[in-house]
DNA sequence: GTGCTTATTGTTTGCGTAAACATGCTAGCG
DNA sequence: CGCTAGCATGTTTACGCAAACAATAAGCAC
């Protein structure tokens, strides 16, 4: 910075209010002090910067396994937005959704370089009292029961999984099985319990949950199971990638669907209109979560905002050629 | 730390000394700033720190969409090798893969506070003589042709398409489709040259390239086309999302997989193992990628590397029931 | 006890920037 | 003409930390 000023013969402090675009600058300082900039390539130093301003520029995100469609769509639309809004994304990964893995996280959080943070870990470990994110800094969380303690942002999971299950109840089906996610999730938890509850409400039978683990493998499993059985004509998967893994094993068994059974899946990924056949599903729209996440934490950072509550974002269903009449009805 | 000092009753240097774990501080002190530290709740200033030693401790990446299946296994590797050497990672996204939105992203680069880049940019962008990035900063690229300017880390494109054309040479087929991924795109112009001299060398017919643009439904368009040839008996798609919308389409004609119609995929996606029917693909091992991107710019950044040159991850041919040989030969 | 080394701790300094304050200059007014 | 308001620019300072150097205490050989 001092040679850009000598070059342009002004003071330090005039190259520091061209860098930062202040207004009261005479234009023909300000193109003498650009052109010296440009000459000998200056760069602000950030680390400089965030210490005199106190800001970053920066938010954390935290995250287990960057592998899941969803955080992954969560995630391009936080780091689009940022981007806009003149924030990087510091990404900190966790190798396991574990308290301890977390809590590690967090401690870390205190060395990055951050003015708030977005956690995307799926999981009921932040419900828990014993667990606490660094006071003072700024917090948004996705999927999450803690709205109480910090700002939560989450998709409708319960609308979603109810259109769902309800969806194949109008069709004529007198019950819908369900294959869930794991038992710790907390969307998984509530696209279980709307699932069931909407049953209730129909005055239908409820089945036993069958429970996966989000993959492709865990549906196929399930699926070879439900393949077994001749009264089972609907099944609603909690992901995509579980009703991908049960149509396949709904195949390997010559179970035609949507012609024996039918299928709904969640998420709306996009091959999801690619599966055999297109599969229906629920749409969530991870690009509205995560610009709104990065909307509430920045209204946090500059202070003029609450720190908690929950915002949802709806679903939609997206009809396809994997649900139909059960053929009792036909 | 200032006040962590006079808690303790040492000076502000021993309390640095303690933060960076220093050996040459006695026990007994040690103990009385750690329990300063803690009772104040100190943590350290990332941005002082860096000021100080010139060193971020970060490492930007720059990448063009999330939402490619592979982009986002690289991410991951990178992420969690960073975590483990002590960096966290500062994602750079672009909106688009265009000359213009990369120079800004470079020229952003200067801003961020970052110890090295690893640019992520599935295209020929950086190839072109007039793009580079700013100069004195370690860069690591993955997928491209540029070996001779930067360091570069790549899958083996070339082998893994000769592997899957030969593959289905060798089952009998007389030649082999292909549908391609976008112009751009380098890894998809590797694959393609590959099928094309892998044919050629096998003396057989090189039917015309389809161009795709990653997405299953570009796959699906072109196989509604290939379901009207009756000579097709094996294609080759250049990702298993092109695949998958290419045995929709099949499967919308009643064309058998693998019976009538053999298809190989390329990344061997987690769902691909469950597509249907399971697809023969090649397996790219973008954990590895990523891993050796991180190493390769650690060297660069701590000095003892060179800059240049390319290094190339093997992929693996896996072999599902996607792949058979053609009806004419059983 | 002297002179030396080693271990521990303290003092000074400056990294690059922007806020706060200070200066100088021009224009406008009675 | 003299005075003030307003604007462009310069000067000083401190942000929090760690490197370099200084100082003190302790141990040891002679």
């Amino acid at each position: 910075m001092a040679d850009v000023a000598a070059l342009a013969g002004v003071s330090a402090q005039t190259v520091s209010r061209v860098a930062n675009g202040l207004t009261n600058v005479d234009p023909s300082t300000k193109d003498r002090v650009v052109a010296a900039m440009n000459e000998i390539g200056y760069r602000p130093n950030s680390a400089a910067r965030a210490l005199k301003t106190g800001r970053f520029k920066s938010i954390g995100v935290i995250m287990f396994t960057l592998s899941t469609f969803g955080n992954m769509r969560t995630l391009d639309a936080i780091a689009t937005a940022a981007a806009q809004a003149g924030y990087s994304i510091t990404l900190i990964p966790i190798a396991l959704p574990t308290q301890v893995e977390l809590l590690g996280a967090f401690s870390r959080l205190g060395e990055h370089a951050v003015d708030g943070v977005i956690v995307i870990v799926e999981s009921h470990i932040l419900d828990r009292s014993d667990v606490s994110l660094p006071t003072g800094l700024p917090v948004v969380i996705v999927d999450s029961d803690a709205g109480d303690k910090y700002s939560v942002v989450d998709t409708d999971q319960a609308a979603g999984a109810r259109d769902a299950t309800r969806h194949l109840l109008e069709l004529g089906h007198r019950t819908v099985w369900h294959v869930s996610g794991p038992e710790g999730s907390f969307s998984a938890s509530r696209r279980r319990d709307s699932w069931e509850a909407t049953l209730l409400a129909a005055g239908a039978e409820v089945p036993r949950v069958l429970i996966g683990d989000w993959t492709a493998n865990s549906g196929y499993l399930h699926g070879l199971e439900l393949a077994k059985r001749d009264d089972v004509t609907a099944v609603f998967a909690a992901n995509d990638q579980m009703a991908l893994g049960l149509m396949r094993a709904l195949h390997e068994n010559d179970i035609a669907v949507p012609d024996r059974v039918s299928v709904v899946g969640f998420d709306d990924m996009q091959e999801a209109s690619s599966f055999w056949p297109p599969l229906t599903t629920v749409h969530q729209d991870f690009s509205a979560v995560g610009r709104l996440c990065l909307e509430k934490l920045l209204d946090q950072i500059d202070g003029n905002s609450t720190a908690r509550g929950v915002a949802v974002i709806p679903t939609t269903l997206i009809e396809r050629q994997s649900t139909a009449a059960p053929a009792s009805a036909t």
